[in-house]
DNA sequence: GTCAGTGCAAACTTTTTGCAACTAC
DNA sequence: GTAGTTGCAAAAAGTTTGCACTGAC
């Protein structure tokens, strides 16, 4: 699927659940969407705002980012995820499975994907629960910080023999 | 393991964390670990410091719940979540592998174990990452606002068909 | 004695809220 | 017309920071 035609469906899928729900349907909100499902990966409220500033026909406001994208969580549209210390989103539509590695040393986050974790996930039964949708969240290094650590390690270590010298 | 023989060797590896960092070990850090390690399950800041702030003797300010907490987590003592909006922590010394239900609707938190999905994402092979450690959040609809959601239906429904009338 | 750690308050960041103005219905 | 939405600013909530004081080493 192409990416006018996402936006085409998930248009339709926002316009139906705000009639269901007996929202109206503002040009603000059909904006914000248009606008998220542009986003490739992750944002958080202050770049969808920053990236909302420049249209000069429907800039918004934090509040109405705020209140919008509640709707778009409860239609399905989009996943809030909460790394770090501010909330990330991302679109949910027309999207492969993946899910999240986290470096604790330098805060990145990389996605990945992995069919079996996803069907071990999937197919389990939960305990007084219905599953909507969840979060796998890898912590560790990346391979990126492991080979800075490995490296400082080394330094301090020919340090300390120089000094034994 | 009892729960004080817990406490007396997490206060020792806490102890050897802080010699190997060179970090002063200071009553108010083995007074938070302690409190931390009485409490089950879940908690925020705020939780632990009206905890704290009954002791006369170890009262301590929230700046320090926060310094404190960050070495805990590094020393692999505390993990630390983050549903909702502020920052869960828990213990994770002894206390068996477990992953996270979370209603969207009420935001109560529950916990399940499942040695399965605990092996299948264990054994994964990450892409350029060293796994650490990590958390499996479920969404969706604990077994109560399930049933509540049907009965309003139902109600719901009741009304329009009396209408009908 | 020194400096890391602490308490306190102020600052900062992110999110929520109250209210007047606006507009989709 | 009217009630749901918006923008703005103020408030709230959570966390971080600066600084003087304290106490672990």
């Amino acid at each position: 699927m192409d990416s006018q035609n996402v936006k085409d469906t998930v248009r339709q899928i926002f316009t139906e659940y705000l009639n269901a729900n007996g929202h109206r349907k503002t040009p603000e909100r059909y904006a914000i969407l248009d606008t998220i499902y542009s986003i490739d990966g992750h944002f958080d409220i202050d770049t969808l705002y920053s990236l909302m500033a420049d249209h000069e026909k429907f800039r918004v406001s934090r509040a109405t980012l705020y209140n919008t994208i509640i709707l778009l969580i409860n239609a399905r549209l989009v996943i809030k995820h909460q790394f770090g210390n501010s909330s990330q989103y991302e679109k949910s539509y027309n999207r492969d499975t993946h899910h999240h590695q986290i470096c604790t040393q330098c805060g990145r986050v990389t996605e990945f994907q992995n069919e079996e974790l996803q069907h071990a996930i999937e197919n389990t039964k939960f305990p007084r629960f219905t599953l909507s949708h969840y979060s796998l969240y890898i912590y560790g290094l990346c391979s990126k910080c492991e080979r800075q650590n490995k490296r400082k390690l080394k330094e301090k270590q020919n340090n300390l023999n120089k000094k034994e010298k």
